[in-house]
DNA sequence: TTGAAAGCGCTAACAG
DNA sequence: CTGTTAGCGCTTTCAA
């Protein structure tokens, strides 16, 4: 691979002024340019992408921090990440923390600072102390899908108002006339789909409908496929099933098949986010949409703006860490929901 | 963020004896040893990766060329890759090509031999010339997921014998009665799924069964779904479906659905690959399983080889490029193939 | 308009 | 055992 010296010599002039003409900086006469040029590509030279970001006291990637890519909603928000990066000339770098705060937290150590110049993090079981510490070393971090616009974390973010996605998901039920409605809600104990649930409650209540039986799945098709079983066998009655996320609420149509009930005239199924499989499943997934693209790029955007910034305001951060809501999620009726069977009208 | 060069004067050393502790190289004495660690933990200093890369002249990073990682078999994928690279202290970049040779050559051009130190390749549609490009630059490449083991492409890589498990998928809807079958090849003109379609008409022939009608198809879902439905209506009489894939697979599934016929007793259905989905369908896809992560390790480490040996060997290279071969597929039975209804025995 | 020089953070000879 | 010296490939003042 030739070098930016070698190119420089080939066109008889200085390296400083090859530099210049590739990043149009300095002012250099038409002649040499061409010059320059012309040995540019006789010789095939590219820059040196890390030699140049360690002149620049940059790093040429963002981290992107998932707990496990094969996870289907993932590769989505990658790859919207992705090209929201690559207009500001930054590669990703996937980092798959595998659920565990530990993986998490080495990748941060390694790369933060180093080789990213900063970090975006989904859902990936990251500890909030290692991240503020990467943060506080001057590497910044955005939060993604932050699910309470109202309860700023103490890290920039980009806020999604999931506890509306919960209320909608409710409401949408409620009107199609259900009234015992399963709740499968994800991720353990970690709480991190809670709004998600409080906001399907709140519908109920607001409708004077008690709340109906809940369970707890992991964020998969079979953690959903479980819980499903487990709620429709202890409560032959419910007429319909909210999940808390997609994945669980395709798991929840699978269990209904085995039970001999169908989507949705014996049971509807509702879930959160509207993943590609959501729109390819069958029946087709009624769900609330989460902007995903929108809030990749806000949160490139976000960080960007961080990176800029960062070195000049070190200390005071005026109101908090900035936040960016996104758009709010918004109902897509598909084929999994309908009236209950024998709903009366109101 | 703490330097070296700031480690070592805290300790009172000279930055080289840091670099020595830190990588256990040279001999340090006990005590200084002791100092130096000290300082580096009180400074919370970490290595500059970059600029260690730099110096060595070797790149932190192998790149991951994939069309859309958005295809769930990629990121099944990306995460084996992701695994096997970090054993080597490589992070790895993700290259969306969007199946246009423009985004890969641009990928290449920019990443590969300044921060990638080599570069995997999957199905990306990328141009091989661009490819040789790369490796005659002096950055390895290898392909993961060759469909020819007897027919080496002009490139290292990683031969997984396709050939095999269009048989194998013949063979086993042959075993169970089917004579009328209906073939969904993947991915256009390219022929990239040729010995897949190639090893299935062998099976058909060797039992001396006709050819069944073909469709092609986007390697999708919904791909599947529109080459399935048109397929059965043209053809009501077949009683199985054969999919280069495992994605068109359960599209044609969904189309068998929505024409009224039950898999597997009215159609069967069989893919190739076994990504995660095809266990979480319902019903569950039997399918010719892909050693996929066999395949990203045996090409991870190959191309690590490449990187050792990369620097020696400028110009000789015995017999071609070198070629791993992955185990062979293999048959994996679930719920979406069944005798035909009407099937005689032999 | 161009060149010379210093330096990004680290490693790798070699010398002491 | 430890320090000195160069230098990876590039950028960026500052002079000329």
């Amino acid at each position: 691979m030739p070098t930016l010296n070698e190119v420089a010599r080939h066109a008889g002039v200085t390296p400083a002024t090859v530099s210049n003409v590739l990043r149009n900086r300095g002012r250099v006469g038409a002649s040499t340019r061409q010059r320059v040029l012309d040995a540019v590509d006789a010789l095939g030279y590219r820059p040196h992408l890390a030699a140049r970001a360690l002149a620049e006291g940059r790093a040429p990637t963002l981290a992107l921090m998932v707990s496990s890519i094969a996870n289907p909603f993932y590769p989505e928000f990658a790859l919207a990440v992705e090209r929201a990066a690559r207009t500001s000339g930054h590669f990703v770098i996937i980092c798959n923390t595998n659920e565990d705060p530990l993986n998490g937290r080495a990748y941060l150590d390694q790369i933060a600072g180093t080789l990213s110049e900063g970090v975006l993090v989904t859902n990936a079981n990251l500890d909030f102390a290692d991240l503020h510490t990467t943060e506080s070393r001057g590497t910044p971090v955005v939060l993604c899908m932050w699910e309470r616009p109202n309860e700023p974390p103490g890290l920039p973010c980009v806020a999604v108002d999931f506890r509306l996605a919960g209320e909608l998901a409710g409401a949408h039920l409620l009107e199609l006339g259900h009234r015992r409605i399963g709740a499968i809600v994800g991720s353990k104990a970690s709480g991190i789909h809670a709004a998600r649930y409080e906001g399907f409650v709140d519908a109920l209540r607001a409708a004077g409908v008690r709340k109906g039986p809940i369970k707890h799945a992991a964020d998969t098709i079979h953690g959903g496929y479980t819980a499903a079983r487990a709620l429709l066998e202890a409560n032959p009655k419910l007429t319909a099933i909210y999940a808390t996320n997609d994945l669980p609420a395709l798991g929840a149509m699978h269990a209904a098949a085995d039970l001999g009930l169908n989507v949705p005239s014996d049971l509807s199924v509702i879930g959160i986010t509207d993943i590609q499989l959501a729109r390819d499943s069958r029946p087709a997934l009624t769900t609330i949409a989460v902007p995903t693209v929108e809030v990749a790029e806000l949160a490139v955007s976000l960080l960007r703006e961080l990176i800029e910034t960062a070195p000049r305001c070190e200390g005071g951060r005026a109101n908090g860490p900035p936040m960016r809501t996104a758009s709010s999620p918004r109902l897509v009726v598909r084929a999994s929901t309908a009236a209950p069977r024998k709903a009366r009208p109101e």
